[in-house]
DNA sequence: AGCACA
């Protein structure tokens, strides 16, 4: 029986402790998006936060159904123990901030997504904890570089699938990028896969153009975006 | 068992 009042983030622990932080960050983010949009996760090993994590979703009704349905659930071989968290995570202000920069202007949420501050920094709370710079090169060339098998899969398409994107990717961000090509038409996310989403285009050349642009794009500063055309 | 990230 829990005294903390229901908020948009859950508490996790007896997590197993010897899985790997972006392992366990990779598989709660999976496990909790079943139930709402997950817009961050926080795992720490640290002394004393190893063996729990912060699920933050968007809206409380979805950790309040996750938090139901995953209570106990066997997680790498451990029950998860879920709880309201005790404090307001910083993502959730940083979140607010983009809401009401949409809101007002649509013209300004451009420039602060893709210049300097918003998009870039708050976004990326995933990633922003790497220790090594070289992270972000190497990022870039993984999503630039193709293997010989992924360029014979590439059937043009004039819809485009999209990878790697971070899990607090809205409609509306990935719109003001893929908008700038011609013959744009939707983006489409997928529910329950946060890290995926479609652009559609009004034909094969156009959503050819944006893809050659947008592929192995920055989307945050370690987040490099995979565009390839739907294999549909 | 342990409630953080800014």
């Amino acid at each position: 029986m829990s005294s903390i009042p229901p908020n948009k983030t859950l508490y996790v622990n007896n997590l197993n402790e010897k899985i790997q932080k972006e392992e366990l960050r990779k598989a709660l983010y999976y496990l909790f998006s079943q139930y709402g949009r997950v817009v961050d996760v926080v795992a720490l090993k640290t002394i004393k936060m190893r063996g729990q994590a912060f699920i933050v979703y968007r809206e409380i009704t979805e950790a309040t159904k996750a938090m139901r349905s995953l209570q106990g659930f066997p997680l790498f071989d451990k029950p998860i123990k879920i709880d309201y968290a005790k404090t307001r995570s910083n993502k959730l202000n940083v979140l607010d901030g983009e809401y009401k920069l949409d809101e007002s202007n649509t013209q300004s949420i451009y420039s602060q997504m893709f210049s300097e501050s918003k998009f870039s920094q708050g976004v990326t709370t995933i990633s922003k904890k790497r220790e090594h710079e070289e992270d972000d090169q190497s990022n870039k060339k993984m999503a630039l570089d193709k293997t010989d098998e992924e360029e014979e899969n590439v059937i043009p398409n004039r819809i485009l699938f999209l990878q790697n994107l971070p899990m607090d990717i809205t409609e509306k961000m990935l719109s003001y990028l893929f908008v700038q090509y011609p013959g744009f038409k939707e983006i489409r996310l997928v529910p329950g896969k946060p890290d995926i989403a479609f652009a559609e285009y009004e034909n094969e050349l156009q959503a050819q153009t944006a893809l050659k642009v947008l592929d192995g794009f920055n989307i945050t500063p370690t987040n490099a975006m995979k565009v390839e055309f739907a294999k549909i």
